[in-house]
Parts: structure tokens; sequence; C-alpha cells
DNA sequence: CTGTCCTCAGTAAGCGCTTACGTAAGCACT
DNA sequence: AGTGCTTACGTAAGCGCTTACTGAGGACAG
């Protein structure tokens, strides 16, 4: 394999005018320029980013962790979390930087380890929200700078970029209770505690407080954010003396599941119960009836993440930020509206 | 930042030694180990990749390259190339070797420089079909270990690991004729000359000359690979004489945006026109009726890729490999079956 | 003619690891 | 005591770049 001292004398230049060369930067000339370039392509060399990076102390590498990349989720069902449209995001705001993106879980077998693998590999970390322990962030912390991916509560000393669900979740609320008169009103959680629930399940008394109706200490029922959990949630809201008009689910999946139960029970949507979900997922606009929903700005989530991070990297003592990005209503048939209008953002 | 010195002093022993024993290999007694461990430790030490890679020339990294990550597909659309599940299954083999996964598009704004910035940080690539010319190929070739992805032709010695489309096709069709006794097919496009178009149009006429019907030299329609472009490919073969009475779509984004002109033309989805898709996304379960299609192993291409790159990187000069990996028929509601079955493999 | 500044380019000292090689000690067996 | 093998560890030479420093030469002002 060619190096620069091959390509250094092969164009008669010093190898520091070939690592200036290769750097773009100035300082030589343009004939100096092109001999430099003629040999390089003639060697089919290309400079080594170990050595780049030990020598600059900047890999040109931004790393992204998820908590369960190697989950088993059957082929053909959507990822609850959006990973594709996160690392886009990610992509693109890094590409926009000449710099690359390292993807890991961290939920594998050797997933600790190959975090901090990681970790030695890149000039900063984005982290999902459920991937490490709070000492291994702390850890991690220590050896590169690190943005939060929505985590509700930013960590102590570290950026943060999420959505803001409970907003969403009170926005499609209102419009359950406003736009459609709809008074009893239930709303489904994912599992016991997890705080994307619990925000969306804030956002959800917020907008029945707002409406001056009574509200409830706990989510109707729990389905663990799967379709089947939501089938099961749906017959334990059906169970109830008196079921609701309208019930919000914690995310689509769910929601989706819960229309399947409904239409078992011939229980016609939105006619004798409106349906909302979260996330907008692909499967909502092609249920029937389509969902109506809340959409995450995933792609932005992943492209602001990456931006804080050249930031924080760029300036390691700035002050932290804590990025709150709005979310969507996504009107369709499922809330009872006809035609499939967009509502405003919220926040 | 602590630098493997800090720790060799700190535990009193040499750079060597606490080299083997983050290395975890031999040549340490149990005591030495625990104490660089700690040393380790308690300075948050993390041993530099750059500086790994650079004396060991090794970086632990694959690269994946896709041709456009950066796409500006609408958010909430799936993706026709399945990337995340390639990911997923690439991310697992990498990961099974310790190694991580760096991703990159190539038809960004800097797309083709960034490629090459990929390939000087990565010990091997997995590039998708259509990412990069014949030409870049061929000089990227030179300089790391390649194994292309999805790629029909194996390039000039290249591993390449690739569906079986051409058997999809022809399994989805002659189930058509054979299950169905359909004995009017057509078949839409993607775009002219996509290779994955051509080969299960391929497939779709081995399947018809098996059944001794009249073949067609070209698709009835071309669609783009888009929902919309589907829509209009369904009202291009409605105008026909006389339409067919199955239509096998090159994707199944096509086949869902027929199914909407279908639904909106008032033709019942099987009763008059059947209708198959191909990759199986997510969504093909949740339209109404549910769409037939063929899936495509997309994890299991990312997994063995990353396989097969690393068989090559061991060993750079053993026999060139490619890998076809059979397709499944998953039968559901548009193409006459009434039950959801699943059919066995291809191949 | 001298001093100053600018441009283009070379010298060489690292960057933080890995690893080939060397050495010393311990042990078993003559 | 000598030989040979094994284990445990140190020495030091890189790996292929970047970059601070230095310098040569030319342009230009005084």
């Amino acid at each position: 394999m060619a190096t620069i001292y091959h390509v250094a004398r092969r164009s008669g230049v010093s190898t520091a005018t070939v690592s200036r060369v290769m750097k773009g930067g100035t300082g030589f000339s343009a004939a100096t320029r092109e001999r430099v370039l003629a040999a390089a392509g003639e060697l089919a060399w290309v400079p080594s980013g170990s050595a780049r990076g030990l020598a600059s102390r900047r890999t040109g590498i931004v790393g992204l962790i998820f908590p369960d990349l190697d989950n088993t989720d059957e082929p053909g069902q959507d990822s609850p979390l959006y990973f594709d449209q996160i690392i886009r995001g990610a992509e693109r705001a890094a590409t926009a930087m000449g710099d690359a993106v390292l993807i890991a879980g961290s939920r594998c077998a050797t997933g600790r380890d190959l975090v901090f693998s990681v970790a030695s590999k890149v000039d900063g970390l984005v982290v999902l929200a459920g991937s490490l322990s709070k000492r291994d962030l702390d850890q991690i912390g220590r050896s590169v700078p690190v943005v939060l991916l929505a985590d509700r509560a930013a960590h102590r000393g570290m950026d943060g970029v999420a959505a803001d669900n409970r907003g969403g979740a009170r926005a499609i609320t209102s419009h359950l209770i406003v736009g459609h008169g709809y008074r009893e009103l239930a709303f489904v959680g994912g599992v016991q505690r997890a705080p994307d629930s619990m925000e969306r399940f804030a956002g959800f008394r917020d907008a029945l407080k707002e409406a001056g109706l009574s509200i409830p200490e706990a989510p109707a029922a729990l389905g663990g954010f799967t379709e089947s959990g939501g089938e099961l949630a749906m017959h334990e809201i059906l169970r109830a003396p008196r079921p609701p008009e309208a019930v919000v689910f914690a995310n689509d999946q769910m929601a989706i599941g819960a229309l399947s139960t409904l239409r078992r029970a011939r229980i016609p949507v939105p006619a004798q119960m409106a349906i909302a979900g979260f996330d907008d997922i692909a499967a909502a606009r092609h249920v029937r009836p389509a969902l109506t929903t809340v959409r995450q700005p995933m792609r932005d989530l992943g492209e602001q993440a990456v931006r804080l991070l050249f930031e924080r990297v760029a300036e390691p003592d700035g002050a932290r930020r804590a990025v709150l990005l709005s979310t969507e209503v996504v009107l369709r048939r499922s809330c009872g509206c006809g035609a499939r209008v967009r509502a405003g953002a919220t926040s």
C-alpha cells in the first residue's frame, strides 16, 4: 500500500507539502498541487485515516449509540424508534461537515465493550435514551463529548436534544376535545415508567385540565408499545362499564393493534370510538381508518444532535444546551376528521 | 487525556504489558492484569482507536456505502431499500467480530469524497448497488477489500451478495398462475433498465414461459418505484382494451399505489384484479387488501455481506464468492388467497 | 542597498499505540 | 551445575500522518 512518503518522492516534494495539498489548505503553488494529486492518483493512494487521526487528534467520525439495534424484530415490522430516520438525519449533518457516522447497538452480547471501543474511534458520541446506564454514560462522558438524544432528563453537564412529547400529546388531545367535542377520553401507555410514555401522558393530562375535564391518575391501560399489546389494552378498555369516546395511545403500534380489536368487535372507528396514535410510523397512513397521530421529527433529531455535537467539540467548555424539537399533529380519519389535514406544530 | 504511558507508569509496568492486557491476550499474570485495569479505570483511559489502528493496521471498522441515505423522502415513508434492516444485519455481523459499522451515503453533495474518506478509515467496505460508478469502484477496490451488495453483476474480482430477485418473481408469478388460474398477467417495472426491476421481470417471464403463456417483450408499464408512479401505471393498464387478471409489481410501493387507483375505480381486488408486490415493506401488511408480495432477506443480506468481508480481509487472495440469498413468497389477500399463508422459499 | 513582509516549501518531532525481539527468572530433568 | 523450556515482562522501533518551526527567495518601500 502506498504511503505519503511514496507520493512525496514521486512528486518531488516533502511529505509536509503532500499533507498540505491533501488537506486543501494553502501554502503551495498550483503546479505543485497538480503534481501531488497526479502522483497520488497514480499510486491509488488514500491517506490513512488512523495516521491522520493520531497526528491531528480528530478522527472525522461521530458515533451513534442505539439501545438495541440488534433486536429481533420480525422483519417487515416497523422499528418503534425510527432508527433509520435518525441515522439519516445524523448522516446528513455529519456529511455536511465532512464527517462519517459510526453506529452501534449497546444491548447486544458485547454491547458495553463495543460502546467503549466506539468511543475510542470517534470525536464525539450521540447516545439515544436508554442505551447506557448513568454510570457508563458518566464514564464515557469523561473521554469524549456526548449529546443525549431523546433523553428527557438532560444528564448533568451533557447536551441534549429531544422531541416535545408532552406538547404533542397535549395538542392531539386538545384536538380531540375541542375539534370533535369528545368529553370521555382515555390514554394507553407503553410500559410502566417509560419516559416517553410518561411525558405523553402528562401532555394528555394537560389537555384535559385545560378543558376542565376530570384527570385520571394513571393511564387506562398499558400496551407495551407493541401491536398485540395494543389489542389487549383495547380489550381491557372495552370491558369497562362505560368505554371512552376517544383514546390516545402512547405510540402508533399500539393504536394499530387497537384498531384490529375494534374491527373484530365491530365497533366503528371513529363513529363510536376515536383513536389517536403517536409517532406517525409508515403504517399509520395505510391502516383503515388511517391513523391520526403526532409526527416526531426523527430526522431532525438526528441532525440536531450531530450539530450540537460539533459545537461541543469545537468549544468543549461552552454552555450546555438542551434543544426541544416541536412535534406535529397529523390528522387522518381515525379521530373523526373527514379529510387528511395537517394541523400546526406544537410549542 | 490519559495515554498508555500514564497507565503504564501508574500501574508500574511497561506500555507493552498494558497493551497486552488491553488486547486480552496472554503474557501477563493475573495480578498484573488487575493492576493495569485498575489504573486504566482510575484514569478513565480509553485506548486511542487511531493509534491502535495505525500500529496494528486494523481499524476495527467496516464501512457501508449507500447510494442515497440523504434522500429527501417524506418522513413517514418507507425507504424502498430497507436501509435500516441492512444496517442492522451488518451491525450484527460486525459486532460479533468486535467491529463497528461506519455508514455513508454516496449521493450527497460531497458524496464521492466522502466515500474515499470512509475508505481510509475502514478495514473493508460493503457497497450497495448503484452507489458508485465502475471507475470509482475499481479505484476503491485497489485500496480496501470491497463486497458488493445486491449488485446482480458481481464486479470483476469482487465478492458479492444478492437476493434471488428472479427466483422470487418467478415463484410469485407461478403462484398466480398455478394457484389461482390467472392466464392474463402483466408486470409493472420501476425504471427503465433498473437491474432489480429487470431481474424481477425476467423471473416473471420465466413463470409465464413455464406455464406456456405468451411472453411480453417489456413491462406493461413503468412506475418509477413510487406510490404515485404505481397509481399512474395502474391507470395506464386500465386503459387497455382488455385489462389483465393479475399484475405483478416490481416493488410494494407501486403495488400500494395501484391499490389506491383500483379502489377509486371501484375495481375489487382480488375479485376482479389480483395484485402482487415485491419487498414486503412494513405497509404491505396494513393496506387493504393486504398485499401478497416477496420478502427479501434484507437483514441477512447485510449480515452476509459483512461476513464475506471479514473472510476477504482475513484471506485477501482467496477465491471470490457470490452469495445468492433466497427470497420468500408472502401470501396475503391481494392475490386471491383467503387466509394469510406463507409459501416456501425460492431457490 | 537594506529591511520587511509574503509565499512556498522542507525538517523533524511527535501523535499513542503494537509488536518483534531480548532478557531474566522459574522449573524440570539430567 | 548445566541445559532447555516456559512464562512474564521490558525495550525500542516503527505505523503514516500533521504541524510548529525554519528558511530561501522575491517583491517592495524607504
